[in-house]
RNA sequence: GCGUCGGUGGUAGAGUGGUCAAUUACAACAGACUGUAAAUCUGUCGGCCUUAGGCCUACGAAGGUUCGAAUCCUUCCCGACGCA
């Protein structure tokens, strides 16, 4: 893998740059797009192709789960297997460490919506008999699949040879995403874990790296792979990213940038549950600190008004379900907010869900069709949402990305968020 | 014509003397969703008053029994089935 910036944001942290991977260039910032169980849902790889994606993000835990990263392996990696020829991620499974645990059946979310996180009371006091799927121990975190109950422990080491059989382009190391709700001392005891666990990815992403270049170099003398496995992975060799974690804790934000940045890594992660108002503060703490010249993916992040927010403060990638996941459940970007085309309002109405809009849906369907295709319950209204939001995100990140190379970019921020704010 | 069973809120369908403005499901309406346990979840869903609560109109129609009726009785109307 290989970065570099082509142009700087005058004021801030911003930047512009290019990402060379195996598998081809993405031009940064850039959004990817989220295919946990290795498929954009709803969506086809043209589809997803089509909407301008560059990079599609997998994950550990799920695939791990189902089909078994051998199998993903045998189908020459996760690229392959899906019919994605483009670049790829895979997230490490540390989410799922939040999210299958301190919020599993809970009322929080990545962003929460409490404004004052003094109201958060912390529950883990009164809340040790809570159903968790996932349960940390000494040495990684024990997960209860949803698919079948079997119990699974994944430690750092295990999440990164899952990942590497996976076969990304980019991996992560395995964190700790922690709960908002909790408190500073247990913020702390997990940071050190994360920052433990990081150190373990490293040390086997790099053990398993030289013994895939041994393999390379003996495969090269004897002519052939003799594995007989579809794929040839000797020689790969992802770019294994570090993940920041630290809570909306100052302090503990900067000793995490500062600490991950010591560490030999391609390229980072910023990882966390935030109150969506110290997002931006976590952002700028860490990346003031972390390298300029390695790429920094905001994990987990979308809304139109974050992308901004988090390109200004020096951040390359962008994942989140949201383009999917609303559009699956009913909801639609446009440029003055979202839509939920369930609304009766949209019965009738036969206009595209935004009229100068160039993606596949907005071209060829209206609005009253998508509708009732949702009222109908049928399968294409959440690939036509889908295919519709992908879009709209992808390219309101790309057309930010143009907004910096025209030095137009705070120009472009105030009149996009104006519009796109004025009726929420 | 006789007999049997049945007619409940937009629909289906519970309830069979008070705890019933009426379980539930669907539909309808509104909302939520940020490294995907998610094609999911939540709320409203007779009318009126500002919530607690109160008032009114309601379980085919009209009478009646009862302190009290969607529930019991009578007649009528409608439907299904059986026998003529």
């Amino acid at each position: 893998m290989y970065f570099k910036i082509e142009k700087k944001l005058k004021g801030s942290l911003g930047r512009v740059g290019i990402l060379e991977t195996p598998h081809g260039v993405i031009e940064t910032p850039a959004f990817v797009a989220v295919g946990t169980k290795a498929t954009v849902k709803s969506l086809s790889p043209e589809l997803v192709r089509d909407a301008g994606t560059q990079v599609v993000l997998g994950n550990t835990y799920h695939l791990y789960l189902q089909p078994g990263d051998e199998i993903v392996r045998n189908a020459g990696g996760i690229g392959k297997f899906m019919n994605w020829l483009g670049p790829t991620m895979t997230d490490s499974g540390g989410f799922q460490v939040f999210s299958l645990g301190a919020a599993y059946g809970k009322d929080i979310s990545k962003v929460t919506k409490v404004t004052d996180p003094s109201l958060m009371i912390p529950e883990r006091f009164d809340d040790s008999d809570a159903p968790r799927l996932a349960k940390i121990g000494q040495d990684g975190v024990s997960f209860k699949s949803h698919l079948d109950g079997s119990i699974h422990y994944i430690t750092p080491e295990k999440s990164i040879e899952i990942q590497h059989n996976l076969g990304a382009d980019i991996i992560f190391a395995f964190d700790e995403c922690t709960s908002p709700a909790e408190d500073l001392r247990y913020q702390e005891e997990a940071l050190e874990r994360t920052h433990c666990w990081a150190e373990r990815s490293l040390k086997e992403h790099k053990r398993l790296v030289q013994e895939n270049t041994l393999r390379h170099s003996h495969s090269v003398l004897e002519g052939q792979d003799r594995t007989g496995r579809s794929e040839d992975f000797s020689g790969y060799s992802p770019a294994l990213f570090g993940i920041v974690q630290g809570g909306r804790e100052e302090s503990l934000r900067k000793k995490s940038a500062e600490f991950i940045k010591s560490l030999d890594f391609d390229g980072f992660g910023i990882g966390g549950s935030f109150a969506k108002e110290d997002m931006s503060t976590a952002v700028k703490w860490v990346n003031e600190i972390l390298p300029e010249e390695k790429p920094r993916h905001l994990l987990g992040i979308g809304e139109p008004e974050d992308l901004f927010m988090g390109i200004e403060n020096g951040v390359d990638l962008f994942d989140c379900v949201l383009p999917t996941r609303l559009g699956r459940n009913g909801t639609v970007y446009t440029k003055t907010g979202k839509m939920i085309m369930t609304n009766a309002k949209f019965r009738n109405d036969f206009t595209p869900i935004e009229k100068d809009c160039e993606c596949y849906s907005c071209k060829h369907y209206t609005r009253a069709y998508i509708a009732h295709l949702f009222h109908g319950k049928e399968m294409l209204a959440g690939t036509l949402a889908s295919t519709h939001n992908l879009y709209f995100i992808v390219n309101l990140v790309k057309k930010i990305r143009q907004s910096i190379l025209d030095d137009n970019f705070f120009e472009f921020k105030e009149e996009s968020l104006k519009n796109y704010l004025k009726n929420s």
